[in-house]
DNA sequence: GCATGATCATGC
DNA sequence: GCATGATCATGC
């Protein structure tokens, strides 16, 4: 018996989850301090259990957590474009016993004693990386709800009067329609016994099929379609309904907006402005599905009383070895200035309120897409020359790119603090920087936007 | 009041 | 524990 402390309450299936939680974005093998790191196919459930739940492994027929009641499926994901995912495989539960499901009930089943609710860890599968190479994307609790519930249940019916009739040997993934009996174990050896047939069975185990996988985590993503009714779509173009929707709220205070909407979070969430927008569109979920497709970001801008941008607008960090090795063609930056957006203006009053003054769509014009590929090559070429880096006063200075050399970009630090530092090609190291839009350049894009109605005193 | 270096807050 | 959208702080 072990008497260590777990750092989760084993009891509590939402502390499990809020544990669980704290791998999304880890590889497995940054996980657990155990010397030891072993992967192999199946056995990434297990490396969790060991590394990081920290409990003895068990393969009998209760709950992996079973004081919480909740079984571990760790299962791999795959990307079929660049925003969308499908489950790689079924996720298997527990191995068939013919002998003893026959006097089973649903309610009181193996099957729904061991999988009511399971814990669902899916990595992202990517070809030519070893297993413990892979990255956790997606984690949470999980239990069918009613409807499906009543599926599965028939299933299950299905499966066990298939093994009554002396047919399990007969058994087929296709008999059923979400939960399966898949092979489990692939020789001779693994053949059963079955009660009412002298016929041998493959071994088999229930399994939730793959599409049905797939349909929990398209369930799991919170996008949904702004538009419902497809007949407006003929009227009108996607981005003037979109407009129409959100403009309705132009003028109207942050905090009028809140309660109208009855949004709780906080300006500060990172993804505040796409979930005013998705209320303002009268959605229930978080993520605009159509946006998703389209890849359109949204950002907010915020002016002060006299409609000057608060400040500049910031992307992600570069990498210095990246820039100073990639192309234009297929650098980071050109895919951020060729995106479409959805910029969201805000105005503080003099009072520091924050009004909301109107939404539009915007992509660079292509002539100042060739300044900014200036601004990148210009970047390019300092970083391959050597970056000259002095202090100043404490501050560490630096001769990339400064926002008075052009109309619509500068380079700049973006990081937590300066000690987060980027490695340059000469080995030196320097604080993460990215590419900004210049506020500036940002207000003469607000002024040929169709918004009329921003205080300029 | 802007330019620029630095940092916060939150999510994953 | 870092990435990232957003914001702060200071000197000129």
């Amino acid at each position: 018996m072990t008497t260590s402390i777990l750092p989760y309450d084993d009891t509590n299936p939402k502390d499990i989850e809020r544990y669980a939680k704290l791998l999304i974005g880890k590889r497995f093998k940054e996980i657990g301090n155990n010397a030891e790191k072993r992967g192999g196919k199946g056995k990434l459930g297990q490396y969790l259990e060991e590394n990081y739940f920290n409990y003895k492994l068990n393969s009998d027929s209760r709950a992996d957590f079973y004081k919480a009641g909740v079984e571990l499926k760790t299962s791999p994901i795959k990307k079929i474009s660049k925003n969308r995912i499908r489950a790689k495989e079924r996720i298997v539960l527990n191995i068939i016993n013919y002998m003893e499901i026959i006097n089973e009930k649903w309610a009181d089943s193996s099957l729904v004693k061991k999988n009511y609710l399971l814990l669902l860890i899916f990595y992202l599968y990517e070809e030519g990386l070893g297993d413990l190479d892979y990255i956790i994307k997606i984690v949470t609790l999980w239990h069918y709800d009613e409807k499906d519930g009543e599926i599965i249940r028939q299933d299950w019916e299905k499966i066990v009067s298939k093994i009554k009739n002396g047919k399990a040997h007969e058994l087929s993934e296709g008999d059923t329609l979400y939960l399966g009996a898949c092979t489990k174990g692939v020789d001779k050896s693994s053949e059963r016994n079955q009660p009412f047939s002298k016929e041998k069975a493959k071994q088999r185990a229930f399994c939730f099929k793959q599409n049905y996988v797939n349909s929990i985590i398209e369930r799991l993503n919170d996008s949904e379609s702004a538009i419902k009714d497809i007949s407006i779509l003929k009227k009108k173009s996607f981005e003037e309904i979109i407009l129409e929707r959100i403009n309705k709220y132009v003028d109207e205070s942050i905090s009028n907006l809140h309660k109208e909407l009855n949004i709780s979070i906080k300006p500060t969430a990172k993804n505040y402005c796409a979930i005013l927008a998705s209320k303002m569109l009268g959605l229930k979920k978080n993520k605009i599905d159509e946006f998703e497709k389209a890849e359109i970001e949204i950002k907010s801008i915020r002016l002060k009383h006299n409609g000057n941008p608060d400040q500049n607008m910031s992307f992600p960090a570069f990498k210095f070895k990246e820039v100073a090795s990639e192309e234009w063609e297929d650098s980071q930056l050109i895919n951020i200035v060729e995106k479409k957006y959805l910029f969201m203006v805000f105005q503080y009053d003099k009072d520091k309120n924050l009004y909301f003054k109107g939404g539009f769509f915007w992509n660079m014009p292509h002539k100042d897409i060739l300044q900014v590929k200036m601004v990148w090559f210009k970047t390019k070429k300092i970083i391959n020359e050597g970056v000259k880096i002095w202090d100043a006063k404490g501050k560490t200075k630096n001769n990339l790119p400064k926002k008075s050399e052009n109309r619509i970009c500068h380079v700049r630090p973006h990081t937590s603090n300066k000690e987060n530092v980027d490695i340059l090609p000469d080995g030196r190291t320097l604080t993460k920087q990215c590419f900004w839009f210049n506020g500036s350049y940002l207000k003469e894009q607000i002024k040929e936007s169709q918004l009329d109605n921003i205080s300029t005193k």
